[in-house]
RNA sequence: GGGGGCGUAGUUCAGUUUUGGUUAGAACGCCGGCCUGUCAAGCCGGAGGUCGCGAGUUCAAGUCUCGUCGCUCCCGCCA
């Protein structure tokens, strides 16, 4: 018996035919009589139908049949009756009158049912994944995220990329995540590191001469999960030398723009707006700003600074600021709402939410006494307040101030429904800050990477204001999302020393941990420079998931465990010997 | 490392606070019977529980206390 046809392309054309096919049983429906079971594939559903009428001794087999049994029928594809056509399927016209049934396979009860609304929780279906994933909506995803992956390769080959391969067990290096460690046994008592992306070998490749490099590789990176991070993960890693921002974003977008279109059938607009990354934090609080909806950050800093209230002027005068968000025709939020809105912002380190409920002729507020008439119209100016709205305002430095406003921003534009879910609005952050200055370790640290450009023009900075410094690196984001991000490297030996110096890195430590870059911008390194797209968030996206957990066949739990095979899990002593391993329990 | 939520039948939940108290319920699923046109088939019947785990308080714990494990969301972290 050698299957014919899928479980989904069969139609009133087929009407008459012979056919052959395999799948499991998805439902069955016994009469007594008359038995039905949709059969299913990773493509579809088509009805059989076993009557005892016509083939006795099938029928009787038919019986044995129960749910995720794996079979395969022989039987004449036949027309139903006008009000028996099922319009909810596409192979609804037909069904298949069945001659002869193999048993294939049995299969115990499934622990939930195998349908695209179940409501089961996520431990029970990672534990049992392989049925997890034959759930139809899920193989989707999986089938969608492999449509992705396609797209991008065509769209790089037609374009003048290469694939390249670049090594997994590889080189620890400072700064950046935790990496994932793996034990050298012939070098007992070193180690090498899974990649967190494959940055510095596709740099190498650049300098070999490749000039246009790609890779959907996975990464490693040993750093807490969330619902959009796993440890490891996968990237779509690009660079291509002689270039500058405007044409790696240019094929980003065209990249982009072919996937959509392969995917999804749906025509991006490109190129995509561009932000940078001042303006972004300045009105939006986030890096990653969401812009399929308004509601924008104000500053009133310079209006609060000399007003009579303390908390606010005292905060502008240390170096701090006061921002408002207006949430529009919220007037009605009730103390609690309020309270919870506290509470969310507190999460960010804002100490209080400040508000006031705009009326006809006065504000409702604890801070409004405060005000003089002068500075109120200020501030309904600056703020654009109308009567019906609700105002907040966070003060503290720039840096709580940004994150708490923009996380409520986010979160009032889903609480008040501003969000178009079927849109996909992307922009680009340019010209972030090369540096930012790490207060736990007193010490520049790059906001990329190390080996990210800094504007020429600004590169005496380095010695002189390193904050000041911006870098030629660009963010893609999608609904509020980084997708992806990248810059122009570094291409010349002794600006990368300078970043190195600036990163607090002496010779002796840069030359041991990327001396081999080093040496490869001394031997004719071009101008270079590339984009790493996160792989399984583009995916998760295009599927309209909430996690990347849903656009991974294996994903690991928070706890970065495997429910399958249960890794991580202790090794064999032989192994460790072998590795020159010993483990130590600590007892916290 | 920290904060929130969750853990009771195969699954999803109710019961836990207020009030610790007989035999822990429901739905779906499962099993059996009936049933020849369903497509979430229908009707009748039935089975199914280490209340995550471990201590403690108590005459008595799903319920109270402590600890612990797991899942999840977030903060920190993620160049």
């Amino acid at each position: 018996m050698r299957k014919t046809h899928h479980c989904n392309e069969l139609s009133a054309a087929d009407i008459g035919n012979e056919v052959v096919l395999m799948g499991w049983v998805h439902r069955r429906r016994d009469h007594g009589g008359v038995i039905f079971i949709d059969l299913r594939d990773r493509e579809g559903l088509t009805q059989i139908v076993f009557n005892p009428d016509l083939e006795k001794t099938v029928h009787g087999k038919a019986h044995d049949l129960r749910s995720e049994y794996v079979i395969g029928i022989r039987g004449q594809v036949e027309g139903r009756p006008g009000d028996m056509v099922n319009p909810k399927l596409k192979t609804g016209e037909i069904e298949i009158l069945v001659t002869e049934l193999k048993i294939l396979n049995s299969a115990e009860t499934p622990v939930f049912q195998i349908e695209d609304e179940i409501d089961v929780s996520e431990a029970v279906r990672l534990k049992h994944r392989h049925l997890d994933l034959r759930r139809p909506k899920i193989q989707k995803n999986i089938i969608t995220r492999h449509k992705a992956g396609m797209a991008v390769r065509n769209y790089l080959n037609a374009n003048g990329f290469l694939d390249i391969e670049t090594p997994v067990l590889t080189k620890s290096t400072p700064e950046g995540a935790r990496d994932y460690l793996v034990p050298s046994r012939v070098n007992p008592g070193q180690f090498y590191a899974l990649p967190q992306s494959p940055q510095l070998f596709k740099q190498l490749l650049m300098v070999s001469g490749f000039e246009k490099y790609y890779q959907i590789v996975r990464c490693f990176r040993d750093e807490d999960l969330r619902a959009d991070r796993q440890p490891e993960f996968t990237q779509i890693d690009m660079e291509m030398s002689f270039v500058g921002e405007e044409d790696v974003m240019s094929i980003s977008e065209g990249m982009i723009k072919a996937v959509f279109k392969e995917v999804l059938d749906k025509d991006l607009k490109v190129p995509f707006p561009r932000l940078t990354y001042a303006e972004s934090i300045d009105r939006f609080g986030l890096d990653k700003p969401d812009m399929r909806f308004a509601l924008e950050l104000k500053n009133v800093s310079d209006i609060v600074e000399g007003a009579g209230f303390k908390v606010f002027a005292d905060v502008v005068k240390k170096g701090g600021m006061v921002k408002a968000l207006n949430a529009k025709g919220c007037i009605g939020f009730s103390r609690k709402e309020i309270d919870d809105l506290t509470g969310f912002v507190a999460v960010y380190r804002a100490r209080g939410l400040a508000w006031i409920k705009v009326k006809e002729n006065e504000w409702q507020s604890p801070i409004a006494k405060f005000f003089t008439d002068d500075e109120k119209a200020a501030l309904a100016e600056k703020i654009g307040m109308e009567p019906g709205d609700l105002i907040f305002f966070v003060a503290d430095q720039p840096r709580v101030v940004n994150e708490a406003l923009g996380h409520l921003r986010n979160h009032l534009g889903k609480k008040l429904n501003l969000i178009d879910e079927n849109e996909y609005n992307f922009l680009w952050v340019t010209h972030f800050p090369l540096l930012e200055y790490d207060e736990n370790e007193k010490r520049f640290q790059a906001l990329h990477h190390p080996f990210t450009s800094p504007y020429e023009e600004d590169i005496p900075l380095l010695a002189t204001d390193p904050l000041k410094v911006r870098s030629a690196a660009y963010d893609i984001v999608l609904n509020g999302y980084e997708i992806g991000g990248g810059s122009i490297r570094i291409h010349q030996w002794e600006t990368q020393e300078k970043v190195f110096k600036t990163l607090g890195m002496d010779k002796e430590t840069y030359e041991s941990k990327f001396g081999f870059l080093l040496s490869a911008l001394r031997d004719g390194a071009p101008p270079h420079g590339g984009i790493a797209f996160g792989f399984d968030r583009l995916a998760m996206l295009l599927c309209g998931e909430p996690s990347i957990r849903d656009v991974i066949a294996f994903p690991k739990t928070q706890k970065a465990a495997c429910q399958l095979t249960n890794a991580p899990s202790e090794t064999s002593k032989e192994q460790l010997e072998e590795l020159s391993l010993r483990v130590r329990k600590i007892k916290v």
